[in-house]
RNA sequence: CGGGGAGUAGCGCAGCUUGGUAGCGCGCCUGCUUCGGGAGCAGGAGGUCGCAGGUUCAAAUCCUGUCUCUCCGACCA
């Protein structure tokens, strides 16, 4: 994707498109990185902070962000986890007792070396996740295999210190939650695991309308520490991965080196089994992209701040009589929805209109003297522009259920977009003919050698191997070879471009 | 971290080549008229030219450094 340079907007502003250009989003089509940033700042998402890599996350992005936390966080109790709260600063000395866990973070890890106006005796890692101290804690709290299953998560935020950053997606400060559990067997955990990979594609898929492909992570992919990786890719709107949700099974690398040990019923003195899984405010990023179009956001219902904006169409004389029907209707409909009356006086009902479509509204009433006088209100769907009259008998039940429609097209559209970009392939190569936008299943042998030279030639990953019930393009086929080297193949894997 | 692009009013940009009083559009403020897809007229406010050094009588403009954003790669949620 190129930009355009001084000429192409030179020809825009002489064409009198510009004006509408630079109210406008960058569209999608045309550009899809800029279209992202262009709508995270406009539609009052974000601010870049002084920092390199931070972001301030504004009001309407975090309520958001707080749906989603309540929506995992039920889904997390009814599984019998707790929260609680770990502190930000890890001594050197833990972070490094897992030899894998470190060697995988030790780049990215920002270290606090002065306290107190004086230089500290043992450097403070930021944590960039808290396995560790988690673990140190976990192993004076166990003792016995009465204290198991541990079933606990926070919300925290970490740091990581990143090259490249993109707001949400990659930045170097973000916000999620860190489950971590112990378990008394391998079975357990493990279970655990798979259980909370199922609460993450829950929520994308009830709540935040996303499909995804759920997998193992190759070994080169792996969370760096753990056994297994579980994952959930999602499409973005131009055929890129998002990673959007992890599971680890940990095994016992971390009960090993934090000794984290029970005594059995069998009077055994032994390792336990633990899991960690996360979900960020990259999920933002992941909302953004794979609904948002040419006019900015689009919201599901289940997580928008505002589901309902009423815009009184009010002239002239007529004006109070229709925002006093509107504030009624504002009374009328708020017991049950989100709802917001936009009175703002200036502004005109076409650029309310547009503005609220870029904040991605789902559901737009209009309400102006015609409407008054037949009973009804115009109602404008976000999702597919769509403006019809709705009878004023009843409106609560017809705009929720418009509203569920929403959110069920929304899913639908991205299914269907995930689907149209999803290709089997025999050869990586065909992936070109493609523009390498989709996710590609394809066979591939296991060799790491493979996933670089995809890497290296097609700048695209194993994103995952699919778990069996996955929605694959051709289904599995028995025999067939590595889609890189031609080898026999013992895999099926989904390769794509990621973010 | 490597390679491109960019930082001038809230936003989008011109001015820089050839140093000499900092501009335009949108937005913002006030007033009136408006309001069914980004309203009109009139008046007005707003800028340490990212930051720090240097050259010069004089720097947005030339030189050096640095910070930040952005795109394409490499590394990760």
């Amino acid at each position: 994707m190129k930009r355009f340079g001084k000429r192409f907007w030179l020809r825009r502003r002489r064409s009198g498109l510009v004006e509408k250009a630079l109210k406008e989003v960058t569209p999608r089509s045309e550009d899809f990185s800029k279209w992202y940033t262009d709508v995270v700042r406009k539609a009052d998402l974000m601010d870049y902070a002084p920092v390199k890599g931070f972001i301030v996350i504004r009001p309407y992005a975090y309520r958001i962000w707080e749906f989603i936390q309540s929506d995992l966080d039920a889904r997390f109790r009814a599984t019998g986890h707790q929260n609680a709260y770990f502190p930000l600063l890890i001594p050197e000395s833990l972070l490094t007792r897992e030899a894998e866990h470190v060697q995988g973070f030790s780049a990215e890890v920002a270290w606090v070396t002065r306290g107190g106006g004086e230089e500290l005796a043992e450097p403070l890692a930021v944590r960039p996740t808290s396995e560790t101290i988690v673990g140190e804690m976990y192993a004076r709290w166990i003792q016995s295999y009465r204290d198991l299953p541990v079933l606990i998560n926070q919300w925290s935020n970490v740091v990581r210190w990143e090259k490249a950053t993109r707001p949400f997606l990659r930045t170097t400060e973000f916000l999620w939650q860190e489950g971590h559990t112990v378990h008394r067997t391998q079975a357990e955990a493990r279970a655990e695991t798979e259980q909370q990979l199922e609460a993450y594609r829950g929520l994308l898929k009830e709540t935040l309308a996303i499909p995804a492909v759920a997998g193992v992570k190759s070994a080169g992919e792996r969370f760096a520490g753990a056994v297994e990786t579980y994952t959930l890719e999602a499409m973005m709107g131009d055929g890129r991965a998002l990673q959007t949700a992890t599971s680890h099974f940990l095994g016992q690398n971390f009960s090993r080196a934090f000794n984290i040990q029970f005594l059995d019923e069998d009077g055994e003195l032994k390792y336990g089994w633990t899991t960690s899984w996360g979900a960020s405010t990259r999920m933002l990023g992941g909302l953004i992209m794979v609904h948002g179009d040419n006019r900015g956001l689009r919201l599901p219902p289940r997580v928008a701040p505002i589901q309902v904006v009423i815009v009184p169409i009010a002239k002239g004389r007529e004006r109070e009589a229709v925002l006093a029907h509107c504030r009624q209707l504002l009374q009328q409909l708020s017991p049950h929805l989100r709802v917001h009356l936009d009175q703002r006086d200036e502004f005109t009902p076409g650029y309310k209109f547009n503005d609220w479509e870029m904040r991605g509204v789902p559901l737009r009433l209009e309400v102006g003297p015609r409407d008054i006088a037949q009973s009804q209100v115009m109602v404008a769907r976000r999702d597919s522009g769509e403006k019809v009259a709705v009878k004023a008998d009843g409106l609560a039940a017809s705009v929720a259920a418009i509203l569920e429609a929403i959110q069920d097209a929304l899913y639908a559209q991205a299914l269907e977009h995930m689907q149209a970009l999803s290709f089997a392939i025999d050869d990586y190569h065909e992936a070109v003919a493609k523009d390498r936008r989709g996710f590609f299943w394809g066979n591939w042998c296991g060799d790491e050698a493979c996933a670089d030279r995809l890497q290296e030639e097609m700048s695209m990953t194993i994103r995952c191997l699919p778990l069996p019930n996955q929605p694959d393009p051709q289904h599995l086929r028995s025999g067939a070879d590595c889609a890189v080297c031609h080898r026999p193949a013992e895999h099926r894997a989904v390769f794509a471009r990621a973010y």
